[in-house]
DNA sequence: CAATATCTACTAAAAACTTAGTACTAAGTT
DNA sequence: AACTTAGTACTAAGTTTTTAGTAGATATTG
């Protein structure tokens, strides 16, 4: 069961985060990485760390007698996802205002768009770059996750 | 005993969402609104909204025989610490890397990024006579976050 | 090889969140 | 007054999330 939850909840997500950060972690190193911020079991970071498993977060191959966990979708689908949920859930899917609420939180700056802009032109003349003259062989497969 | 959690669930900011596009809600308003989109028992609505008023979020006045319920903050503010809430949560508070994933997913375009900083050019020259134009061109920066 | 340390599997329970039933009350209706 | 309707308070149970203990297996080492 692959199941129908796989969203991150937030323990679950510092976990993740730590592992994102090495690429691949043991139980171990995760729970000594907790351990610099907050007091936790090492049995509750095996626990969630299995359960991350399960929601399809993170696979393990055994690695000498321990197993080495490693992310199974790279860190910025994952955190898209989760901008995307908290979109919908706060701002019914629009991201206009919760730019607008960032700006008026002074949480970004005018300096912070304009190289955001400056980003996104980038990634347009690219994308047109990139684009040959009238050879479209088969550029059109947009391969859609069906997990 | 205005408690320690205060932060909104989702389906308690469904409740308020309701509440703040009404000004001010009975239990039966609320109720009818939610039942447009899914199923849900007139009590539990009540249940959420007692809750709600324990947490500090809603006050209720007597209203002929029933409970009118307002909400006792804006509804911008509460947005905005869930927004902050969530900042700290995925990107540890900083919200470059939240507007780039914006970005990146197509959420945000061009020309909202044009709208949001004109506001904010709106808003600096309101708020200050003059302003002394730094020509801070820092490009040195690398977007990958590799500390 | 026995003692020790490390790791996993299994189990469970507290806490937070969500949902709803039951009983009782007050107002309006006939 | 009896009946129906709309409301609240109290209660409780189902779910999900978070936390951790215990038992047993496997390696390490003196």
């Amino acid at each position: 069961m692959s199941g129908k939850k796989r969203t991150l909840t937030e323990q679950e997500l510092e976990i993740m985060k730590v592992v994102w950060s090495q690429e691949q972690a043991t139980v171990r190193q995760v729970y000594e990485s907790l351990r610099e911020r907050r007091s936790i079991a090492y049995t509750t970071v095996m626990t969630m760390m299995n359960i991350l498993t399960q929601k399809g977060h993170l696979q393990k191959q055994p690695q000498g007698r321990a197993f080495l966990y490693q992310p199974t979708r790279p860190r910025q689908q994952v955190i898209s996802n989760l901008v995307n949920e908290f979109l919908e859930r706060v701002f019914n899917g629009s991201a206009r205002p919760l730019l607008l609420s960032l700006v008026q939180d002074q949480k970004v700056s005018e300096k912070d768009l304009a190289e955001i802009t400056r980003l996104i032109e980038e990634d347009a003349a690219r994308g047109e770059e990139e684009e040959p003259e009238a050879d479209r062989t088969d550029a059109s497969e947009s391969r859609e996750e069906t997990p």
